[in-house]
DNA sequence: CGTGGTGTTGAAGGAAATCAAGCCCGGTGG
DNA sequence: CCACCGGGCTTGATTTCCTTCAACACCACG
């Protein structure tokens, strides 16, 4: 139920919205690596939560060129605006095993209905998202390969703290360094670079199964991180 | 009234849900070019909705780089979720004079509260905006100076288009090279460049006042634009 | 009639892409 | 068992795109 903790973080829920939201929670599902949740130009399929593990958004040009969005880590929500849609923009794809639950839009459009706070809280987790965006186009448009890639990994720290992601994994982002490049909007020739160079700083280290931070304050440093802007500061104020 | 026609165009709102809506807006004021609505930093200010005119939401790094978020055209909404946040992470500086109105944010989450259709309404819009950015974060990562420039003048002709912006102004980009630069993430003498190719190729003009398409088609096929991404597909489906 | 912001263009330097080659490692099949 | 293969990682050399620096033209404005 990472969905319901996830908004009792912002919120103050009461035990009847709590039980409410679980309501609409229905099958739990496990799913290997390399899994796709959502298919670029398919229907929307459905809304999810993820539970455990990690996925990231990317979407493709039809030159085959593509970038990633953002990483989704547990509490995470997938398709509770965008099922609007008719149509998904974007790839949804798992990088380790992940569980997840499907969430019953009917239901939880009812569950709203009878209580805006809860409404207005999932709007509020909305706005959350909008902002990481937004820090990736500050980070895509101004920062160097260097700054970009420090911010990332301290950005992904800090939201997998939150995320109530076992200590064990948080501590692993496990990319490829083409899936990083593309994140970064990079060559993976260059993203090979500048993580051989933070490496040598001590600042990370990598392994086979992905990165690890050794010097977060340092990170933290060399990338400008703003604190504000995962916005620990406060939910929605009723 | 921009605000109610914008979120009609999306959903078939009944007389009760306009004038409910109607009732949030308060004063509407007109400001000149170059104002701030939004100040980065400080406590957000209410809840707007753009009427008439040109802005843009921008980001600054403590070293004086900036990042121009996105622009805001006629019914584009400032503040809806980021009111949640205690402080603003960013500006919003109008280009042109601007008229907008002040939206009582406890007077929507009451109408909201009476008509679950109108608070899905509002939530797709933001929606929307969401995948605008998104479709930046594509054009910073992935395309080049020539195609970004490319896109994000199609993008803006359409949504002006749709945002009911009076003819002759949404025919040209009231902006300086300098702001343009921000926007696409290079510096201003390569916006420069770009745009002074752009016009030997006759696809677009310059004029002491901002930016004319002159041939939309070819701007489309060189930015690989598509078509979907603004969701004219259909608002919320009730 | 200066003055500052903007636009324009050339020249030089730097950051990142591309091209190319070799490595390690896990998987697969002869 | 090991040869082979493919995917990811690493590094050097070269090229390309973009930045920076610099100079000047233009024009709106005080």
């Amino acid at each position: 139920m990472h969905f319901v903790e996830k908004l009792g973080r912002f919120t103050e829920l009461s035990d009847d919205e709590r039980i409410a939201l679980a309501t609409c929670v229905e099958t739990e599902k496990v799913v290997p690596a390399q899994t796709r949740l959502v298919n670029q130009g398919d229907e929307y399929p459905s809304a999810y939560v993820i539970e455990r593990g990690w996925s990231f958004r990317q979407r493709l040009l039809k030159d085959g060129r593509r970038q990633v969005m953002n990483f989704l880590v547990p509490g995470d929500a997938i398709g509770f605006a965008a099922a609007f849609f008719a149509h998904a923009d974007h790839t949804v794809i798992t990088m380790t095993e992940v569980r997840y639950a499907r969430i019953d839009p009917d239901r939880l459009m009812q569950v709203i209905a009878g209580s805006p706070r809860l409404g207005a809280t999932l709007f509020w987790s909305t706005a959350l998202e909008e902002s990481v965006l937004r820090e990736h186009i500050v980070s895509l448009g101004q920062r160097t390969a260097r700054e970009h890639m420090a911010h990332l990994l301290v950005e992904l720290a800090e939201r997998v703290r939150k995320g109530g992601m076992p200590e064990a994994e948080a501590q692993l982002l496990p990319v490829t360094q083409i899936l990083l490049a593309d994140v970064l909007g990079i060559s993976p020739v260059h993203t090979n670079r500048t993580i051989r160079q933070l490496v040598r700083e001590g600042v990370i280290e990598t392994s086979a199964r992905g990165i690890a931070l050794l010097d977060e304050p340092r990170l933290r440093q060399m990338s400008d991180f703003d604190e504000q802007f995962l916005h620990e500061d406060g939910g929605p104020d009723f």
